[in-house]
DNA sequence: TCTTGATCCTGTAGTAGCTACAGGAGTTAT
DNA sequence: ATAACTCCTGTAGCTACTACAGGATCAAGA
């Protein structure tokens, strides 16, 4: 049983957060040493390892909880995880597509920007323009 | 002179957002009728319309004010604009490989999900592997 | 033994940019 | 007169942390 300093250099998750995810209901109340210190586990550690790479691939943390609740599951319910994941994809695809958008009317915009006019190209289209 | 509601239509700013402006100081305090409600005039309006576009190209709220003063001041300083411009699109373009890396590893991790097996692949990847 | 520095605790507030109330007052149409 | 609408202020909620404040405890060295 380790300290919470020790567990979060171990999961990469912040101590900060790891208290967070204990308030949240994310990761149960770990054990408490008499000094009313926080006690972790090797299967405690698992559990944020498995949070931290959830969110380091842009779940949602509630996405990541309830992974992690099929994952401690005792079916693991392969269905609803391929459901969660292809919901998360299809969030990421449309979130590029957006940002490509906005990329391209971006380039558009700074196109005649030069830094010696007088009136800014851009602000001007800003000011007028109705669809950007 | 017209009333917030319109001021809403005509610029496609929500009511809420346009007095969160006002107290953010991203918009002036608009006129005041007797009965306190507040009167915009149509300048008010193009700075609701220009912040609308701003936003809608993805521009912090502070670029979008900076943005607004830039194109309200007397000289307009094409070179500030294009600076914060482009380091927009650079933003951009980072989120945009980011989440495409995201895409990549969802892809990757989903790739052997079939609703028919006893073992989750992509949990026990989640589980295991230390790098995504 | 004393002290120093590291670690831990709880609780609160801040971040971005809104959005959604509550509770009240005034306006407009029938 | 009454109903439905719009407006007002002020506060709280959203995501997922992060950063304190103010205090307790612990480990190691002089």
């Amino acid at each position: 049983m380790i300290a919470i300093g020790e567990a979060s250099r171990q999961s990469d998750v912040g101590i900060e957060t790891i208290r967070y995810y204990e308030r949240e209901g994310i990761v149960p109340r770990p054990a408490r040493a008499l000094n009313n210190r926080r006690l972790y586990s090797a299967s405690d550690v698992g559990r944020l390892r498995f949070l931290k790479k959830c969110r380091d691939l842009g779940f949602p943390l509630s996405d990541a909880k309830a992974l992690l609740e099929l994952s401690e599951g005792s079916a693991e319910d392969c269905r609803s995880v391929k459901e969660l994941a292809e919901a998360h994809i299809a969030s990421v695809r449309s979130k590029i597509s957006e940002l490509r958008r906005l990329e391209h009317a971006l380039s558009e915009l700074t196109a005649n920007c030069d830094t010696g006019n007088v009136h800014c190209p851009m602000l001007q289209r800003l000011r007028t323009k109705d669809d950007i």
